[in-house]
DNA sequence: AATACGGGGCA
DNA sequence: TGCCCAGTATT
């Protein structure tokens, strides 16, 4: 037996009795799938049965109204959902007479059913030749045939739905969609798969390799933080007060300025009257200008944005890693790049 | 081509 | 905490 043929019968025997499986009416079938989009089953389940109780077919839904759709969605996240749901059984109700589409170019035009959706609901109600991508699919595909192509790419997302398709079982795809999607939700889990048990193991690139931790590949976002940093020049002219940053945070063990970090940009007066400002100077700051716009500083990892406040007044209290230095001798101090920008006009460096 | 959009389960 | 879940729309 080839892959696909072992995991049908896998499933025959092990599938679970979900109630969206009892049917080929679209409707229904639309009713679960926009509930399971990026939700778990479990998760989705009482939901489904409460839509369809209180809209047991398009024309139901249709009648709703926007408040009404969303109390019943109320805490099942993703809210557009419910809203674009509501759209589209308007539009089924007007443009199809209340018969929700079964063929994937029609349904591929509906708000919130995208490829995904489109093709399970073609799939399973009308057995359209469509092979379901979802999170499960690009897992066990990825596994099994030892693909490190990044799913979340668009060049991976090609090829991964162009594999998909060419498994498809072209004589019955409902089944076929259902057996892909439910092997990898209940034994080729993303953690802990149950590889012992499974079928085709012994074929398995990830499992013979001893990959399956590292399968799928997918390029995580890196995740931006945004941080506001407010430093403060004390100098006279001569002289002026440093900071040596601690092994921790960005620029471990470098130098830069008095420093006060906040989680917005705030207006300047607002800035000063904060506690940490008091603490340093007083309550009377006064202020020779804001010497530089704030600038923008990209990292990796952080959009920083700095700006530098010029003071005559002295500190009332000097932090631990606080230091008067001459201007003559920054030239031997690791200043970061977006310190130096920050203070060479100011004193020719 | 990235990012926003949610809440919950799991290691 | 970080990852993932029967993804889609928007910028």
């Amino acid at each position: 037996m080839n892959f696909t043929d072992e995991l049908v019968q896998w499933y025959l025997q092990n599938k679970r009795d979900l109630p969206w499986r009892n049917t080929t009416d679209a409707y229904i079938i639309w009713l679960s799938e926009i509930i399971l989009q990026q939700t778990r089953v479990e998760q989705g389940l009482p939901y489904f049965y409460r839509f369809v109780e209180k809209y047991p077919d398009v024309s139901s839904f249709a009648a709703a109204n926007e408040d009404e759709v969303l109390k019943l969605w109320q805490g099942l996240g993703y809210y557009s959902r419910g809203r674009n749901m509501l759209k589209t059984a308007r539009l089924v109700e007007e443009q199809y007479h209340g018969k929700f589409p079964e063929k994937y170019d029609d349904l591929i035009k509906l708000k919130g059913i995208g490829e995904y959706t489109a093709a399970a609901i073609a799939s399973f109600s009308a057995n359209e030749a469509k092979a379901v991508v979802d999170g499960n699919v690009y897992r066990v595909l990825a596994r099994f045939f030892g693909i490190y192509e990044p799913i979340n790419s668009p060049a991976g997302k090609r090829n991964f739905q162009e594999l998909a398709n060419n498994l498809l079982n072209k004589k019955n795809p409902a089944l076929h969609n259902q057996v892909m999607m439910e092997f990898g939700a209940m034994l080729c889990k993303p953690k802990n798969p149950a590889c012992g048990i499974c079928p085709v193991h012994t074929s398995c690139v990830a499992f013979t390799t001893n990959a399956t931790t590292a399968l799928p590949v997918k390029l995580k976002t890196v995740k931006v933080r945004e941080r506001f940093l407010n430093y403060f020049l004390v100098t006279d002219g001569d002289t002026l007060l440093m900071n040596k940053r601690g092994d921790k945070d960005i620029w471990a063990n470098m130098y830069d300025l008095p420093l006060i970090e906040t989680s917005s940009l705030l207006p300047l007066n607002e800035l000063l009257n904060l506690s940490a400002a008091h603490e340093i100077f007083g309550p009377e700051i006064k202020i020779t200008s804001q010497a530089a716009p704030v600038q923008k500083h990209i990292l990796t990892h952080q959009r920083l944005y700095i700006r530098l406040i010029k003071t005559e007044t002295k500190p009332i209290k000097l932090e631990v890693n606080w230091f008067y230095t001459t201007v003559e001798n920054l030239h031997s101090l690791a200043l970061p790049k977006a310190i130096f920008i920050l203070i060479k006009n100011i004193f020719n460096l």
